[in-house]
Parts: structure tokens; sequence; C-alpha cells
DNA sequence: ATTATATTTCTAGAATATTCGAATTACAGA
DNA sequence: TCTGTAATTCGAATATTCTAGAAATATAAT
């Protein structure tokens, strides 16, 4: 991953609100969740819920799905797994890593 | 940790240059960097530079300890293990977890 | 076609971030 | 104490983000 990837991610994860929306996504599982159920858990209005959500789908951490009138989002897992991978390598937690660089 | 200071930590990282700046760091180990090596590598202004240091010094990523005129930086593995870890419990990167939750 | 529900886009104000030159502070050596 | 090096803080311009109401779009049911 370009480190510029990395840092647009962080970005948008950087937001409590939007860590929330991304929490919120990922312990909903396979199945996803409507805007609309983001909505009434995390009680923000549409617009500002709509705002945060483009932001995130902008940089692949989350999908949106349409099943009729509602928009079911999903947390995609595999790129958030490839930020906390360039996390541990580039910039790694651990202080041993150093010595391997 | 409280999803509002991961959201801190995670908005500090957020940004290319202050990305640049705590990876050049882990890559210079426990001996850590002197801004002005800092400077060198990343060629930005003094002035940019420092503001985005104290970005990260006040989410605790980076810490400055002074060498008579020199400010030596050093990147908190431990908090940034704690941000990660934070990421795979509790915005897990596997697929599996919602199930475990 | 009309209505209802779900969601986005438009718009705009307020707040915050970014950038960097200039001035300032911190420290040590002569 | 004067000088030089290191780094920060100040100040101000520019840009971006955040928020949310209002209007618009999408879809399906009647």
């Amino acid at each position: 991953m370009k480190i510029e990837d990395a840092a647009a991610r962080l970005e948008a994860l950087g937001n409590p609100t939007r860590l929330r929306i991304y929490r919120a996504l990922v312990r909903a599982g396979r199945a996803g969740m409507p805007v609309g159920r983001l909505q009434g858990k995390l009680k923000i209005p549409a617009s500002t819920l709509s705002h945060h959500i483009k932001t995130l789908v902008s940089v692949d951490l989350v999908t949106q799905v349409r099943d009729s009138t509602t928009l079911v989002c999903h947390a995609q897992y595999a790129n958030m797994q490839g930020l906390v991978d360039f996390l541990v390598e580039e910039c790694c937690a651990d202080e041993t890593c150093a010595e391997q660089q």
C-alpha cells in the first residue's frame, strides 16, 4: 500500500463519528447495515451521515449495495486488514522493528 | 482505549506528512531522530515540521527529549500498538469477528 | 400517476487545518 | 555577554472539513 493511500484511510477513520460508523458496520458482520439503521443507532442527521459514509466509501473501507429502497453498507474487512498490515510493517508497533529495517 | 482517543490518533496519522514523520521515527529506532534531521530528510520548512510534530506529540504517538540544543523525537511504539490493538479488536479486520461479538 | 419511504445532493455558514515567513526562545561555546 | 545553531511560537493567508436543513433523486407499492 502506498503511504498516501494509508494516510487517506487513516484520515477517514480519524473522526469519531466515522469510526463509530465503521465499527457498527463491522459488528453488523457479513449482512451489513442499511443507512437508515445506522442513523437510528448513531442519532445523527441523514445528510451528515450520508456525507461521512461517502468519505468511508471513497477510501474503500465501506461499500454500498442497494436493496430496493434501502442502501446496505458493508465494512471492507480486507482493506482494513491492509491498513493494519501497513501500520505493523511500515510504522510498526513493535520496538524491535527498527533493527529489522 | 476510548474511541475518541483512537480517532484522535488515527487523525494524527491521517496526514501524509505526519505519517512520513512517524515512519521515519520508527525507522530511527530506539535512538530517535532530532527535529533537524527530520527536516533534512523530509524537506519541509521548520515551522511546518514543528507544527506536525506537535500534533503527533499531543496524541502521545511521539515524545521529545532535549539533548542540549537539539530536540530528539521518539516514536511511542506502545501507543501505536494500542491503536493497532483497538482496530483489530473493535473494528476488526478479520471478517469472522462479527460472530464473536 | 400518485404517494410514501430511503437516501443523496445542494448549499452555506462555522469551525478547523495547513502552510510558512518572521520573530522569538533555548542552549552552549568562545 | 556575544554569537551561532536548533527549534518553537506567532501571525496571517488559504484551504478544507463539518454540520445540517432544504431540495432532489431513487425505488416500490397502491
